[in-house]
DNA sequence: TGGAGAAGTTGAGACTGTCTCGATATATTT
DNA sequence: AAATATATCGAGACAGTCTCAACTTCTCCA
């Protein structure tokens, strides 16, 4: 039975790799329509499988969602590399954190897995995890570099506080989001130079 | 039958006002010892009442949570008071915002329910956050006016994201919940006066 | 090409949790 | 102590998650 990693020894089966493409097609729908509450049976039935085929690719409900996050992380990691090419160090992390604040805000309720993930090395996400992060820190670094932040900043520092802003704007509106995220970021900002 | 909030024609029945101060203290301990995700059924059970009673008193289970949290954040108004008689301004707020913290991490898993409540008027809870609100402006106008924060700060963002970074803490850890607020207070703190 | 064996699918059903409601019991009032 | 308002009871409807043994379909190799 799929493992929900690509099968090591032999690939997959055709028709497995059919259902679960679907499987993820149905979920994504279901997940942009509903947010987190949707019914596992559902998407079951959409993709035209019986419920125990969903189980077999994907054993819990979080294994589905994560498989779902995969890709947008990856996305994610992939910004962050062509924003170290933005002329101004700040400004570059600062449309980092915005992508990723829109990332999370549309993919609402699932900051909470990607905090886990972050930590949580047999996690699914975690491969996708580290590409952000190392993403992040690339950024983070040139801004230091630049005295442009604090030096005690970490990309971890700015992935947590943008997922919890993220949270907090799911709460109660994404203006609020942008607020907070304006705080936030003076936070990490590197005081002017004394001399 | 009780709606939750105190009956207000003639006082609750002598055995509701008993069986509801059991469920509560139930719930309170069920939730310390396994956060959110406790069965309501098994609540009514240890409380020695039938399942159809804790629906009488808690017609949802974020009822009950609702009802729970009440009087923490009553407490927390309270200390936010005491509080204004610190001598420096920004360092009240700094340990209301700890307290704060300390709180929320507490009660893992209620933020959502917290952040909702501040908005909704229509919450169990809402009156509580008002309180809170009122303790959080009272701390931060005294900041504002002594220059020590920016001036568009307001009690709600500083609610917010304190709130947001214990959600952070809870998924990772408390150390980072620390790291976190500190970098918070420092988005939230004045810069220093040019002149 | 065909058939053995691995890989995947199926779907009924066990289980758990939420919530409803008519019958029943208890407190309070007069 | 009867009348009435107020609560409680608990079986069961319903929905969701997840398991498993029987079955089907694919793949590979002779």
């Amino acid at each position: 039975m799929g493992t929900g990693t690509p099968a090591q020894r032999r690939p997959m089966r055709a028709d497995a790799r059919r259902n679960r493409k679907r499987l993820l097609a149905e979920a994504a729908a279901a997940f942009a329509e509903h947010g987190m509450d949707f019914s596992l049976e559902e998407i079951a039935r959409r993709a035209g499988v019986a419920n125990g085929t969903l189980y077999g690719h994907f054993p819990t409900r979080r294994a589905l969602l994560e498989a779902l996050l995969g890709d947008r992380m990856r996305a994610l990691a992939g910004t962050g590399e062509e924003l170290l090419a933005d002329p101004s160090p700040f400004d570059g992390l600062t449309a980092w954190t915005r992508e990723a604040l829109a990332h999370a805000t549309l993919y609402r309720g699932l900051g909470a897995a990607l905090m886990q993930a972050v930590e949580n090395e047999a996690s699914e996400l975690h491969a996708a995890c580290q590409a952000v992060l190392a993403a992040g820190d690339a950024l983070v670094a040139r801004a230091r570099e630049a005295g442009e932040v604090r030096p005690d900043v970490t990309a971890r520092d700015v992935f947590a506080l943008v997922t919890a802003v993220a949270w907090a704007s799911e709460q109660s509106s994404e203006l609020q989001g942008e607020r907070l995220l304006a705080f936030t970021l003076d936070g990490f900002r590197a005081p002017p130079a004394l001399p």
